[in-house]
RNA sequence: GGUGCCAUAGCUCAGUUGGUAGAGCAACGGACUGAAAAUCCGUGUGUCCGUGGUUCAAUUCCACGUGGCACCA
């Protein structure tokens, strides 16, 4: 869509820095398959939280929430306004609005329950939840395993229901949170998508990724880009049809996170190319929230 | 040149003992509280290749044509 390009133009009216919002650009060993930001463009404008981890960490929203909110509040010390791209909408939320907190999950508890639904299937743990949790039971996408097994593990953990953790309060932040979403027509932003994915394979991702195999096991690995390529490795598809499916795979992912901001009306949409109006919306909201005195 | 097989959704293919059709993938829409580039849900009007014939009725049967594939020359 643009995000990266747009972030680093308003960086530059703003004299400020950018936090990567992205789940898989955090990873350091994930470079051309996650399109980080290049060097040159870092030696412009600093960016903060990618390439910060490495794959075998362990890694979600609720880190990169604590994160940013230590990095804002030293940021703050210097800038008046930080930049925050990224497509990540959870990670994102957490950051404007706090996820609920819950406690760490023991390795084996989570390992148990997976090989519960292994063996026994999604039915199996359909039941755990409605003895464990009936009122999550009742409320969540029981088609969803990742959903039914994150409110076992924390039900198993603490011996009380999942949904007892689940406030669903916003928190409130000392800062304020100015939403920009971009769109862009369909056939456009798939050429884009094409031609990025056509150059990161000239960039080498074949061997990024072919570098990556032994870890294709995590999580941070199953990601479009780079689980395709373990398919061609694997000899399971032709090299074209990985690229073919990287290139789908990414399309559809644009597709959600466009649902996923769409949802957000606090979010002001814009072409991707009206970098002008932007700044100029931006500029507008802080003017509004200087006289309303906060 | 001859013979046989095939032609149905964007793609791969089911199917209709004759009453105008449905799966997977794609596409589109949606959900989303520590795996989130993850995971999950919903949406199927398409000259059923063309023309003619048989029939109350043809995408289905028959003939011819067109295209593809295979085999024989």
């Amino acid at each position: 869509m643009g995000k990266s390009a747009l972030a680093i133009d308003l960086a530059g009216r703003f004299d400020t820095d950018i936090i990567n919002a992205d789940s898989r650009q955090v990873y350091k060993e994930m470079c051309i398959g996650t399109a980080r930001p290049s060097p040159a463009q870092m030696a412009v404008v600093r960016h903060h939280l990618a390439g910060v981890r490495s794959v075998r960490d362990r890694y979600n929203a609720s880190l990169f929430e604590t994160e940013v909110l230590e990095l804002l509040s030293l940021l703050y010390t210097r800038k008046d306004a930080v930049i925050m791209a990224g497509g990540s909408g959870l990670y994102i939320d957490a950051v404007c609005g706090g996820i609920d907190e819950f406690p760490p999950v023991d390795r084996r508890v989570r390992e148990k329950l997976r090989e519960i639904h292994r063996e026994r299937g999604l039915e199996a743990i359909k039941l755990m939840l409605l003895q464990a949790d009936p009122e999550y039971y009742h409320k969540t996408d029981l088609n969803n395993p990742m959903r039914i097994l994150k409110a076992l593990e924390i039900t198993e953990m603490t011996g009380r229901p999942y949904s007892s953790f689940l406030t669903g309060e916003k928190k409130t932040r000392n800062f304020t949170a100015i939403k920009v979403g971009v769109d862009l027509e369909r056939s456009q932003l798939y050429d884009n998508i094409n031609r990025r994915v056509d150059l990161m394979m000239e960039s080498g991702l074949l061997e990024e990724a072919a570098s990556l195999m032994p870890y294709k096991g995590l999580n941070a690995l199953n990601t479009f880009g780079y689980k395709e390529i373990f398919l061609y490795l694997e000899g399971r598809i032709s090299l074209d049809e990985a690229v073919d499916l990287i290139k789908r795979h990414t399309r559809q992912y644009a597709r959600r996170q466009l649902t996923w901001f769409r949802r957000d009306k606090g979010v002001r949409w814009f072409h991707p190319g009206e970098a002008d109006e932007i700044y100029e919306y931006v500029l507008n909201k802080i003017e509004q929230h200087e006289l309303a005195g906060d």
